[in-house]
DNA sequence: ATTATCTATAGATCTATAGATAATGC
DNA sequence: ATTATCTATAGATCTATAGATAATGC
């Protein structure tokens, strides 16, 4: 029982400031996305990175602090690298899949974590803004803002019954069966471009 | 100074049980619909009612227990006499007042509450598996169920963005207009049923 | 005498910090 | 010697309870 390893990886150094760093962070992400701010204690999250709860504040300062860098983290690559028609159903689709592969987990941490602090709601809020504002360009209509903005707002609800409350069938339904449905209504609402073609429109429209 | 009486009705009797009780009622659904329940604190509630905090445990015997009854008593009035193909709308434009009038604020509460604890989560999911049958026999397709729990979805998900997030423009948006853009996209999703009217239907149907 | 109300406090969390311990690099 | 890690605990909440106090009804 001598030398035993406390992490998990085989050659990490037993000392590694940097490496604890991270695996907090990714304890911390994980457990987020689990429990919400709140329900996710620093003792759990430093258990589950095999690090003393006292390092947590040591690298990070407060709690507060490291969930702004989780959320910070995801980057919000889902943002800068898909294209504004396929925002929607992309982010969809990674709520649907509930961090299955490497999906941006921020949208679902912040669904779990609502209630528990206005800095947490400010936090949905800012993140919404970003996606709202690509949604936004997607409607030519003097109420392409709000149309965004109930786009996003189902988005979060089926993220909200679906993985936070756990509503069937909605639950256990197919992706590809949720997304054909929702795709269906909603496109009406956000290309109001008429698909008859009004005659009067300066720029051509791009055939796909 | 004698004689103050603590209470805010002129006429009522310095003990009062069950006035007291009831006060203390009102005081935790507003409450709970303005904090959630996991930060509106006992003593908050009993402050508000005008009554000691040890009151509290005294008629209801524990905080879960109280917000038990705050979310029965609402009693889904809302689910009763609403006919089914109003519901919807009629759910909608509550949330969107958020309780300005005698509104049943039991599903503001529980999206204030999510993530506070799983009883939590049960009682959302309770109170959505409601709305979702009877929404369900608007739809006579194979996956009527589904597209009830994804119109339910949206309808929280607004809830969450307007009145927990204050997204805008969602936050500040004409109840009318927000009505009218949800409908239209929903329409399609709820009534399944072709407005071309397929023939070999059995049942002729009603007209409006 | 009954019982609505109040005081005081137990007991359970949870974040955060101060200071001790021990593994590394020079 | 430096610094990553650990121990112990302060300090702030919050729910819940035990027992004292005082307003009512008979």
């Amino acid at each position: 029982m001598a030398k035993t390893p406390q992490h998990g990886t085989a050659d990490a150094p037993r000392r590694d400031a940097q490496g604890t760093r991270l695996r907090l962070l990714d304890a911390a992400c994980e457990l987020f996305a689990e429990r919400g701010y709140e329900r996710a204690t620093v003792r759990d999250i430093a258990s589950r990175a095999g690090a003393n709860q006292a390092l947590l504040f040591r690298y990070f300062g407060s709690k507060k602090a490291l969930f702004g860098e989780v959320m910070a983290r995801g980057g919000h690559e889902q943002l800068r690298t898909t294209p504004a028609e396929r925002l929607f159903e992309v982010a969809l689709r990674g709520m649907l899949a509930g961090g299955a592969n490497g999906a941006d987990r921020s949208l679902e941490v912040c669904l779990r974590s609502i209630g528990g602090s206005d800095e947490i709601a400010e936090a949905l809020r800012g993140l919404g803004e970003e996606y709202a504002d690509v949604l936004a360009t997607l409607s030519e209509s003097e109420t392409g803002d709000l149309r965004a903005d109930l786009a996003l707002s189902w988005l979060l609800g089926i993220g909200l019954m679906r993985v936070v409350v756990a509503k069937e069938p909605l639950a256990s339904a197919d992706p590809d069966t949720v997304c054909a449905l929702v795709s269906g209504a909603l496109g009406n609402l956000l290309e109001s471009l008429p698909k008859d073609g009004a005659a009067g429109r300066e720029s051509g429209g791009i055939p796909e």
